[in-house]
DNA sequence: TCTTGACCTATAGTTGCTCTAACCCGCTAG
DNA sequence: CTAGCGGGTTAGAGCAACTATAGGTCAAGA
């Protein structure tokens, strides 16, 4: 698979996939003779989970450590469970801030018809 | 209220909020003798709710604008729900990236988990 | 008086993209 | 057979949103 059909299956874009590789987030991706990324499956899934951990702010430090790992092989499976429990809690924390803006937003919206209301 | 007080409120730190005022982010803020900031009741909800609005995702531009409708009063009220009914928009979306992202890491716990029994 | 601490401004550095420039290669239409 | 189109490549500049540093003022306490 090449590049620009990776980045539409993993929702990243062409330039944020070879931006992530550089920075060593990525293991090892195969070239073709002329020089071009060959996507495995396998890749294709690191990326996918990457742009799900990146959307919801995994920092890119955190992501190369995990990266790292991943290429040291099965050994490192209980520190990447780690890793991925960690995030965990951290979408808790996110969900707790969606849940308070969107509250923050209902009571301003309230007052703005209050408002409204009081000169149509 | 001085600075450092606003800031432990809002949950911004004290750098933050010196560099949304420049960005034209708040309301005028008034000065005492000695040049410092003096943070009003009305400001600090201001900086609560822009506090909010950033952790979710909104970008300076918008607040920018959300910030120059609000200087203009209540004329532009309708106009600046309609800027957090698009915010609101923007939390569901960040809801679903939630729940995908967890989705994710509960498969890939549970995936570590059968490697770390194959290979204790 | 001297130092501590809270404030001030201005500016440089960081993170995580995002875009541009400049190039290569394979294909097809003229 | 060559011109140009659509993909790929690298290197590097630009941008958003902080974050940290440097250097300064002033008030209060030891």
């Amino acid at each position: 698979m090449k590049i620009a059909e990776a980045a539409r299956e993993c929702g990243l874009t062409v330039h944020t996939i070879r931006f992530y590789e550089k920075a060593g987030m990525l293991p090892e991706i195969a070239r073709s003779d002329d020089g071009h990324r060959q996507f495995s499956r396998e890749i294709l899934e690191w990326l996918t989970l990457l742009a799900s951990l990146r959307a919801t702010g995994m920092p890119m430090k955190t992501m190369q450590h995990f990266a790292g790992l991943y290429r040291q092989g099965d050994a490192t499976v209980p520190e990447r469970k780690a890793v991925l429990g960690d995030h965990a809690q951290h979408l808790e924390v996110q969900q707790m801030q969606l849940s308070r803006c969107r509250k923050l937003l209902a009571q301003k919206r309230a007052r703005y018809d209050e408002i409204m209301g009081e000169t149509p």
